[in-house]
DNA sequence: TCTGGGGTCCTAGGACCC
DNA sequence: TCTGGGGTCCTAGGACCC
C-alpha cells in the first residue's frame, strides 16, 4: 500500500524570525516590506497577524492598515534557506524518498516503511516532534495514499497539524471537500464554479469527464475528474519538464526613460548569466517581460540557432527583443527576462566556442566566483552599448 | 490597498514539411 | 483549382503555486 507524509512548516519564513528574535514570539510578524513600502507584498505572516486579516501576497500597504502594531520586516533569504536545509536534512531520516517542492515543503514516501517506524500516524508524529525539538519550528502534516491527497491533508488542520485520509476513505474525503480546498483550482477557476454553484467535490463529481472537459478544457477537466475522485495528479510527477531561470524588477516608480530600463534589463542580464554559469545550463531561448503601469503586461521570446554564450551575447539578444516590444513612452512599471528550455550544458560548455568567446566566458567566470566569495563587493559589469 | 519574485504547465494559432 | 490530415517547432498569453 502507497502511502505519503505531505509535510509543510508553518508560516514559515516568521517563524524563523520568531525563532531567531525571541522576543517576536507571541506577535504579529509580517515578513516581505518595512512599512510605507510601496509595491511590496506579504511573503509570511505569523499566525498572530492572520488573526488581523494578513495573509501573503496582500500589499504591504494594506497589511498596515489591517494590522498597524504589526512587526514589519523585510526577511532574509539566506537564513532561511539555512533554515530549511536542517528541517530537509532530518526529512532523511524518516524515509529515502524525499521530493522537496518548495523551500518549506516536501513529500516523503514512507510507504513500507512501517515494519521500520511504526503506523503512518506515528511517523508522523514523530516526525513532528523531531522538527519541533531539533530545529524549533512547527510543522503541519497530512498522510494519505497519494501525494495529491497528502498536500491537501496537510491543509487540513494547520498549524501544527496532523491529518490523516484513511485508505479507502480518499473518495469521501474529496467528495465532502469544500471545492475552495481543491488544490490546482485558483481564483479564476473558483469564478467558474461559484457562477455554476459547486460547493463541494460532490458538485463535481456528479459532472461526466465530457462535461467537465468542455468547462475547463481538455487537460484541467480531466485534472479535476480524477481530483475529486481522490486519484493521484501528474503535476507532482518528479524530474519531468522543461526547466527556466528568470528574474524580473519592479521599480519603485514607473520608468518610462528607455536607457533607465535597458539599465535595469542590463543587470538583470547578469544575475541571469551567473546562475546560468552556476547551474552548468545552456539555453537558446531568451524572453523579455515587460508590465506597464496599468499592470497590463507583455512578453517576446525568441529561439535562436545557437545557445547564449556570453554576458554581452545575452544583453544583445533581450535588448533586441525589447527594442521591438517596448511601446515607446509608455511608463514601465516592471522589467523582467528569462531562459528558457534549459539543457544540461555541463559536457559541451566552452568546447564549442572560439577562443575570444572562451576568454570572455573566463572572465564571467571569474567575476561570478569572487562574487560568491565577497557578497558584498557586488562586482558588476558595465553597459557598454552606450 | 492597487497588485513581489521565481517557477511550472496548458492552450491556441502560425509556419513548415510530408 | 481546391484542399486533407498529421507532426514538429515556435510564440504569446494565461492560470496557478509557494
Amino acid at each position: 500500500m502507497n502511502c505519503f507524509v505531505h509535510a509543510d512548516l508553518d508560516a514559515f519564513y516568521a517563524s524563523v524570525e520568531q525563532l531567531d528574535h525571541p522576543e517576536l514570539k507571541g506577535k504579529p510578524v509580517i515578513v516581505g516590506g518595512l512599512p510605507g513600502d510601496r509595491r511590496s507584498v506579504v511573503a509570511a505572516a505569523s499566525y498572530e497577524a492572520r488573526r488581523f486579516g494578513v495573509h501573503s501576497a496582500m500589499p504591504i500597504a494594506q497589511a498596515e492598515k489591517r494590522c498597524p502594531d504589526g512587526v514589519y520586516l523585510r526577511g532574509n533569504m539566506s537564513r532561511y534557506r539555512e533554515k530549511s536545509d536542517e528541517v530537509m536534512a532530518l526529512f532523511n531520516d524518516f524515509s529515502p524518498s524525499v521530493q522537496q517542492l518548495s523551500i518549506d515543503e516536501a513529500f516523503l514516501d514512507i510507504s513500507g516503511m512501517e515494519g521500520l517506524l511504526g503506523p503512518p500516524e506515528v511517523i508522523a508524529a514523530q516526525l513532528k516532534k523531531r522538527v519541533r525539538e531539533e530545529t524549533g519550528l512547527t510543522v503541519s502534516t497530512g498522510v494519505a495514499t497519494n501525494k495529491y491527497l497528502a498536500k491537501i491533508a496537510s491543509g487540513m488542520s494547520k498549524p501544527d497539524g496532523l491529518f490523516i485520509i484513511p485508505p479507502g476513505g480518499e473518495g469521501d474525503f474529496m467528495r465532502s471537500l469544500p471545492v475552495g480546498k481543491i488544490w490546482g483550482a485558483g481564483e479564476k477557476t473558483q469564478e467558474i464554479f461559484k457562477k455554476h454553484g459547486f460547493k463541494t467535490g460532490e458538485d463535481i463529481f456528479r459532472l461526466s469527464l465530457d462535461a467537465l472537459t468542455a468547462l475547463f478544457g481538455k487537460a484541467f477537466g480531466l485534472f479535476l475528474y480524477r481530483a475529486v475522485r481522490g486519484e493521484e495528479a501528474a503535476t507532482f510527477d518528479e524530474g519531468r519538464g522543461s526547466h527556466s531561470i528568470s528574474a524580473e524588477r519592479t521599480f519603485p516608480v514607473d520608468l518610462y526613460d528607455a536607457f533607465a530600463i535597458e539599465t535595469a534589463l542590463f543587470d538583470i542580464c547578469q544575475t541571469l548569466i551567473w546562475r546560468l554559469l552556476e547551474g552548468k545550463w545552456q539555453s537558446r531561448t531568451v524572453s523579455i517581460k515587460i508590465r506597464y503601469d496599468d499592470f497590463i503586461t507583455e512578453g517576446a521570446r525568441e529561439t535562436a540557432h545557437d545557445h547564449v554564450k556570453t554576458l554581452n551575447d545575452l544583453y544583445d539578444r533581450l535588448l533586441a527583443l525589447f527594442r521591438k516590444k517596448y511601446q515607446k513612452g509608455r511608463r514601465v512599471r516592471l522589467i523582467g527576462a528569462a531562459l528558457l528550455n534549459l539543457e544540461d550544458g555541463s559536457i559541451t560548455q566552452g568546447s564549442l566556442f572560439d577562443d575570444g568567446v572562451r576568454d570572455e566566458q573566463r572572465l564571467e567566470k571569474t567575476i561570478l566566483a569572487i562574487n560568491q566569495k565577497y557578497p558584498k563587493a557586488a562586482l558588476r559589469r558595465a553597459r557598454t552599448d552606450v
